[in-house]
DNA sequence: AATTTATTATAATAATTCTAATTATATGTA
DNA sequence: TACATATAATTAGAATTATTATAATAAATT
């Protein structure tokens, strides 16, 4: 039995890589889909929520989104008058970049699991989901919002 | 519930920041870890192999072959009078540190699986592995299947 | 044997990400 | 208010990774 690193490194790495090539082919690098998609579910943020999500750096995630506000798929604005924090957001070209982002996920998800049944596949998310809760109690992110959008 | 390619890139990033934690204390940059654990199961193997088995690209595996030829970490010599082919094993320094990463990769993943059980650790590795396979198909590392998905 | 095709690695370049330090702003306290 | 501390984003520079093209070699075909 492999390690679970090496079990995680790959199954990332396969569904990652599907997922790049298809973002690559409308235009997306490779840091960008992650950020769409919490922007589609979250629609808003500051960029060090964003950074804790995307599992990257505060300042990795700044260059993302300079080059995604440049080329026109996030706007960056203050907000409540607190002018430390920039609050991201789609815009319609950015929103429509994520509902095509989202049905790659989608495709590419089904192809990696195509192995598994709707039940392991269930089963497989609630055990990953334990381990994202270890994180999260140092982040914080989960529990505040929530989304209760099914599969 | 969460996607499937959020809870791996989140899974899959909080034990891989674990880990270049602890490897960069020894001196190790983020791509050797992974290599090492390869050959330390494999003992030797060809680049090409070992980009497969870490799901990167075998030019960034030259690279960092090169970086941890030049940290006296690996080897790189012909075999079988083949001389296309580089095969890459440890040296001694390279097998020390190998066995300072297995240790570090079990650390870290008793950390983030502490709220699972042995078998729901067992099953998760069980479930992931039937992802791993649909990749193999491909790559012809654990045996051959034809495949009608082309791209 | 000679030619063609495929494979493996390397080089050069570009893009991405990270680390550390900096700037600006907000919050807390005397 | 003044000052110290904490926070958010940015900048600069280094390191890493990916992409593309090329060289060397092996294997296959004629």
């Amino acid at each position: 039995m492999e390690s679970l690193h090496y079990l995680l490194m790959k199954s990332h790495g396969m569904l990652s890589h599907k997922v790049l090539s298809e973002a690559s082919k409308i235009g997306l690098t490779a840091g960008q889909p992650k950020v769409l998609d919490f922007l589609l579910k979250y629609q808003e943020a500051d960029q060090k929520t964003i950074a804790s999500y995307c599992e990257i750096e505060p300042a990795t995630v700044g260059s993302i989104l300079l080059r995604m506000e440049n080329s026109g798929l996030v706007l960056r604005r203050q907000k409540n008058g607190n002018r430390r924090s920039l609050y991201v957001s789609l815009t319609d070209s950015g929103f429509q970049a994520a509902s095509q982002m989202s049905a790659i996920f989608l495709a590419a998800e089904t192809e990696v699991t195509q192995l598994l049944s709707p039940s392991e596949v269930k089963n497989l998310k609630e055990l990953l989901t334990k381990i994202c809760l270890v994180g999260a109690e140092h982040e914080k992110i989960w529990g505040d919002k929530d989304d209760n959008k099914v599969e």
